[in-house]
DNA sequence: CCCGGAAGTAGACAGTGTCTACAAGCTACC
DNA sequence: GGTAGCTTGTAGACACTGTCTACTTCCGGG
């Protein structure tokens, strides 16, 4: 019932399903409309029984990839302490970079089609940093400095995850002439680095200042 | 003489300049061979006369764009401390991503064209980011280790202000609801955070036992 | 049974990149 | 001077795109 019909499949997943094959096959630029309906040998209106415009497809994939992504993220910080769970996320993060660099492109590395038109992609974005940010949360505690030092660690954890991600991916990469041994170490040695950065900011030079007034 | 003909104009800059106005105005996706020539008031294929494709257009754009982000990264790191050096950088890097946004939108935002037809482009991309590791690399000493730990530095700080770059560029910032005055102290904890991250990590020797267990 | 909505089809239009064929102008050489 | 050839720019065509509109088909509820 609802609104599929008992057809073994439905239109709407297959144009999704299309649509992903063919970014992978020839990159997001090249998706367009009329190559999803041809793989799926309908018409080239088809689709837009299904969704408003390109951009609304497209939007839809993102989403999925958002939400996907939330996902891993949460599954692999379910530790109790925090720390451990932070460490976790930030190796999720990365793995799943790189385990899905298709995915992790679509989200963070193509222009977002016009946002206001796509509401439900900015609410899953913003669940997805929510999931990395609350995890600082409960580690710092609660208080105004504290949230507020909460999000800069929140951001510059992001910052350095999407930095090394995208540099990754980057083709400029592969004409790098690095030393030796220099990918193999980058993941481990900026994981560290952002450890010691968390560890030895904030808390100013020598006072334990443990606690701060509420 | 040369080959510039005594008309007051070229139009290859012509070219190149109308472009970078309709990449200012309406983004660089929309950028169109057609829509240059209309503006120049001349045939759609002119600029065909002076760029092989639409690509190699916008090859030429990016290329200038890194070619003018090495400059200006090496006016502002002129310091004779190597220490000082690298703080001016990482202030240069990021104003100049503040400053001008759509140009390091479409050096580190934009999917590339094909390296492979555009080797220029790959050369003075390459170069910009030698320009900030050789700064690492005179602090570090030589030495293959040393040698190691500048990339690796050098990544990390790529990593972080580029992630930052591309996060303050982000549509999503928008509707992130972060605790007041996060923003304005962002760039400024980014860096100290570096600075932290490059002053506790490798010597992990040096006194204060930050260390965190794995 | 009809009828109204949903799903899918087909045609058109404006826009695009780029191929090819052509015209004008400068340069060089005989 | 003339003529050949190269460079620059023009004009038309083709295949492709997104998307509007109008049409058919089908199915379930009154």
């Amino acid at each position: 019932m609802a609104n599929s019909r008992d057809k073994t499949f439905d239109l709407k997943e297959a144009c999704l399903q299309a649509a992903r094959e063919v970014i992978a096959e020839h990159g997001v630029e090249s998706l367009s409309m009329r190559d999803v309906a041809r793989r799926l040998g309908i018409s080239h209106q088809a689709p837009y029984r299904h969704f408003a415009s390109r951009d609304h497809l497209l939007a839809e994939i993102m989403r999925r990839c958002f939400a996907d992504f939330a996902q891993y993220l949460d599954d692999r910080g379910p530790g109790v302490e925090p720390r451990t769970n932070l460490d976790g996320m930030g190796e999720a993060y990365l793995d799943y970079a790189q385990q899905k660099p298709l995915e992790y492109r679509l989200m963070f590395g193509t222009p977002w089609p016009e946002p206001a038109q796509h509401p439900e992609l900015v609410r899953y974005a913003v669940h997805a940093f929510d999931t990395l940010r609350n995890t600082l949360r409960v580690m710092h505690g609660d208080g105004a400095a504290q949230r507020a030092r909460a999000d800069l660690d929140a951001l510059f954890i992001w910052s350095a995850l999407h930095g090394m991600a995208s540099i990754r991916h980057a083709h400029v990469m592969q004409h790098l002439v690095l030393a030796p041994g220099v990918m193999d170490r980058f993941q481990d040695d900026l994981l560290a680095k952002i450890g010691a950065a968390l560890a030895g900011d904030g808390k100013a030079t020598s006072a334990p200042a443990r606690k701060r007034r509420r």
